[in-house]
DNA sequence: CAATGTGTCATACAATCGTATGACACATTT
DNA sequence: AAATGTGTCATACGATTGTATGACACATTG
């Protein structure tokens, strides 16, 4: 990525307007008040109005990627999948505007070109992670039998994807958790507590 | 909901702008030349922008309780459930749009108070379709063991809607089917083929 | 027939938009 | 020291925005 102090501080104004005041409400001079700066330095490091929209999407993926490696080595299978996943559920402020920028993109991507390869990469990335879950828990004999690997991976990148999006319209957090249990516990057998 | 017959070609231009545009581009003026009309009909019909926006959901939300009454009466619990579910997906260029339409508020309603009401209602409508359709599962003795239906009901929620996220920025109508089926076949037990 | 209501349209206004451009300060390179 | 590059800002342009308002045609109601 290797972006500049500033405009790392641009794209988390960015993503702070997306969460407030939704994703149709970013502009170039909106940002920059956010971010205390004039309009002009905003658009010197972000062109135009999509290059700000990259920037922000990308950042919230650093920041979430930033999350995960932070995350203690756990053995059991079932908790690892546990805890990573609920990095990504908007389950406190940061990730509850991750959460609403990623599904601002996900549907902006769908009807802007310039969007789709960001975003693309973004659903990759999930699905790689879940991916990386998933075998390993098939090393240590912790999922459940006669279930595709790869069938796993997408569904529950996509159910995840589901309960973050009634996430970011709810503000219950028990169903998100309950939700990632038992969408986890359908593929992966619990360790002995 | 009791609208004319202008509301409704009005609503349905908006939804073919948010499809093909984005959300952002709605506005009134937009709408107007979609459907063909001058500016001040639409405002005629919807004063504000927001006015508008709540149309074109509570439009799409029609159109799938209107596609999804057309089915035909099937009793097989796991075919019904199939059936009802890829009414939603976007399988096709009508769904493709409503699709789209219901991502998009979703990130929305997140951030206007004025929008969440109405998606509040759309995820409650399709939690209490899943819902009866699980029951009737349950009561033909479908369902798998040891599962629980309300969380059932809202896990397969969240997966179709994951599944919908998916698929508006994909163009894998396999890998939707292959996805929807596996998430009912963790919860109901396929019928005698 | 008169009065009222309803749908359609055109126009007007201030505000905001994306983007282009140039000025200035400072750091780096030559 | 001179030249070049980089970050910050202010300003300007035409286009588009949300919304308000009034005119006109037509149907409905009294």
């Amino acid at each position: 990525m290797q972006r500049g102090l500033t405009s790392k501080a641009i794209a988390d104004a960015a993503i702070r307007i997306i969460a407030r005041n939704g994703f149709d409400t970013i502009s170039i001079r909106s940002v920059a008040r956010e971010a205390g700066l004039a309009s002009g330095t905003v658009q010197h490091h972000f062109p135009t109005r999509v290059d700000l929209l990259v920037a922000a999407l990308e950042r919230t993926a650093d920041r979430q990627l930033e999350r995960i490696s932070d995350l203690p080595a756990i053995r059991d299978a079932y908790r690892i999948t546990q805890r990573g996943l609920q990095t990504l559920l908007p389950l406190d402020d940061q990730r509850r505007e991750e959460a609403i920028v990623w599904i601002a993109y996900s549907a902006a991507a769908s009807t802007r070109p310039s969007l789709r390869q960001a975003h693309a990469e973004g659903v990759d990335l999930l699905r790689r992670q879940i991916r990386h879950l998933l075998e390993y828990a098939h090393e240590v004999g912790q999922t459940r039998a006669g279930i595709s690997l790869e069938q796993a991976t997408i569904n529950l990148a996509a159910t995840v994807d589901g309960l973050i999006l009634h996430g970011i319209n709810s503000d219950d957090d028990k169903a998100l958790l309950d939700g990632l249990d038992f969408a986890i516990g359908q593929v992966i057998e619990p360790g002995i507590t």
